[in-house]
DNA sequence: TATGAATGAGACTTCATTCAT
DNA sequence: GATGAATGAAGTCTCATTCAT
């Protein structure tokens, strides 16, 4: 993963501790509290940094916002930048979840506009859900001018990966090379119209996922006749 | 325009300034130095923004790699997002030259493979010449949380219009609003696209230019069956 | 004693809880627990104060060194700088046993020769055992710039004072004043080629001793001449 | 030297610049003013190192005290430690001057009295005109644990190995590490003799600076036996 | 009593913008 | 007009100390 930054420990000892069966229950509450707070932090970031981005984002207005005082988010959080880590290993993490069913063996015999229809919706679900995605990962990029092979990998590709082996084992047919293009490309689209169906009203948010399931199944059936 | 910003006030007067008064030609070097200042600026403010983000550049990076002191940059334009509003209308300015053309009475009637391949190669063009294209109007969007409407609209919308009233021109029986949407998701895809081939090697963008007309071909063809 | 602060109290109790009520002997192993505690925090605090001086130590990295949570830290110090003056009487106390035996009846009998090598060997053993000793005591007098008279008196004399008293004593001839002079002079000029000497391998260290040695022989010469 | 920080750009360029004959003279006014406020930040700098040493001297205070705003410190100095560094190389260079003409040709057929006379002197003056000597070098050398080797030498032997190169031309049948180890404890004992008497009233002081000379020349007698 | 999460004042530093020269 | 030193508000982060558990 990308995320091997200082928050990860902090986070996934907060996650261990959890699972950790509560052999103390005293210890409950503060870890429930922990995990209140470092949730709170996390949503009050996204809003934050989709407004005003991430530079235009004071740890103090996340703090403020949380209702915590800014102590307290240093608690969870090393730096600035380890939460926007944070939210980048948190939509990774749910992305690869939302997609996980429609990537596996049934999946395969869908025909494409049922295949199209579920991977769009999908997608819209999990960016409505998740609307400053691009934001955090544009400047995730930016942040890291080093190493930037591994990372950029996993950051960019996350599920266009997963899409392209899925896309190859579809129609084997297809090159490799080809698929992974295909699925960067599906990914891409797609996250841009969903980015853009934010912007407007409940209305023209529908029309433009109608037309990306149009647009994406005229794509797809260059590849994938469904004769 | 969407720029009724302070530098508009300015950059037009250079420009007005310019084509005024020829009458003391001892103005002139002195102009000609401001033109070649102004361009420098936004020359550099537009690598800046897209290597640092809008916010991780200074005034003062910029005046510095423009080689011209800080002061002077403060003479053509009163303030940072100035340089940003500056180079969004350069941007609306040259994308729609680049357009103009396409959307001419011949253009409709190419056949729709010509005319997307004519679109997709402008935008390839466009977009190769500015990079920071997506970066800038991000941010501009940002920047102006209030009177956004019609702002909004000019901004984002841009040759979209354009492009949404020659779809209608091409196909009358196309409504209204489908042609903005049509128009609109062009206009994303495709930036979007190419932003995407830009982080690539030279072989991947001619890849993905090329997926770019077979995507736009398959789904404009939806609208607009060449029988 | 220079240390009227907190910590005299509650390092004093530990102690004098220590010998005064043995008996609830469920007591006992719960105090030597704390003794080893504060005694911990000492070892690790002069290790700290000494490596990052003494604002660039935090209590947590004392606490996380000594193996004790931070709140246990507060139980037996009350101040940060309660620590500080723990460590500053432990030294005290500690110089003050080392030397002793250098002022007794049977050191005036002493040629000079033996007791400055004996005086020298024992800075140089108290030295190398607490090489924070002047870093301490430099913080501590900074750290009190109000009542400085009679704290000030006491810490930096230490004992000078009782060095002074010896010298008159083996040389009544002495008035009182150049006696303090001279008492002082030999503790600052030991002490600060002892701490020269740490900084030093070990021949250096030899080496310094020995110098030490010679310069204080010839210096005390001048007012007990052997002969 | 062992200052290449940025400070020693900046601080030389004003040097620099103001040996460069003033070619234009209207600069000459901006240029005095920035020397006085190089200036006046070292001198507030260096009483505030004394009184509460490094850590203890906010970059604001030293900011106020100078009458200057922080943002104006931070033009000529990059950093907090700059500062610190700053006075080490002033003190150094003024060490050297100060100690220039004490080892010159003549200064070999001097008694060795009136030697060790000048020597002291010097120091006195010295040390008198920059108390915090001792505390800068401190935290310098804690300052940089790493490449701690040149650094050190430099700052620590300084005038250290002068006098040793002295010593050995007045006394040629002296080793060269026997030369060392005694410049390096005349410097050291002297130092702190002056440290001590700076504590002390104007009596105090006279009298620890003849006792200082009464212990050196009893040393150096050992080794330049003046018959 | 023991613990360590919580607190928030305050430290260092940056940077957009101004204005005297 | 041109310059760049000067300004100080504001941002990120630390840490001594407390207190609920």
């Amino acid at each position: 993963m990308f995320c091997q930054g200082e928050i990860e420990k902090k986070v996934e000892k907060k996650t261990v501790d959890h699972s950790q069966k509560e052999s103390k229950t005293r210890r409950k509450p503060q870890q429930a509290r922990s995990q209140e707070r470092v949730r709170q932090i996390l949503q009050v970031a996204e809003r934050l940094f989709l407004e005003l981005g991430y530079e235009g984002t004071t740890t103090r207005a996340i703090a403020t916002q949380a209702q915590i005082p800014v102590g307290s988010l240093y608690q969870f959080f090393p730096d600035k930048i380890a939460i926007l880590q944070a939210l980048g290993t948190q939509y990774l993490e749910q992305e690869y979840q939302v997609f996980a069913e429609l990537h596996g063996e049934e999946a395969l015999t869908w025909p494409l506009s049922v295949y199209v229809e579920r991977v769009i919706d999908a997608f819209d679900q999990f960016y409505t859900a998740h609307p400053a995605y691009r934001v955090v990962f544009e400047q995730l990029r930016r942040s890291m001018p080093e190493d930037s092979d591994a990372i950029d990998e996993e950051i960019s590709q996350g599920i266009a990966q997963d899409l392209a082996a899925f896309l190859t084992r579809k129609n084997p047919t297809l090159a490799a090379d080809q698929s992974k293009i295909i699925g960067r490309i599906v990914v891409e689209v797609v996250g841009t119209l969903q980015w853009l169906s934010l912007g407007g009203d409940r209305g023209f948010q529908g029309a433009i996922v109608e037309e990306t399931k149009k647009l994406m199944s005229s794509y797809l059936n260059l590849y994938f006749d469904p004769s």
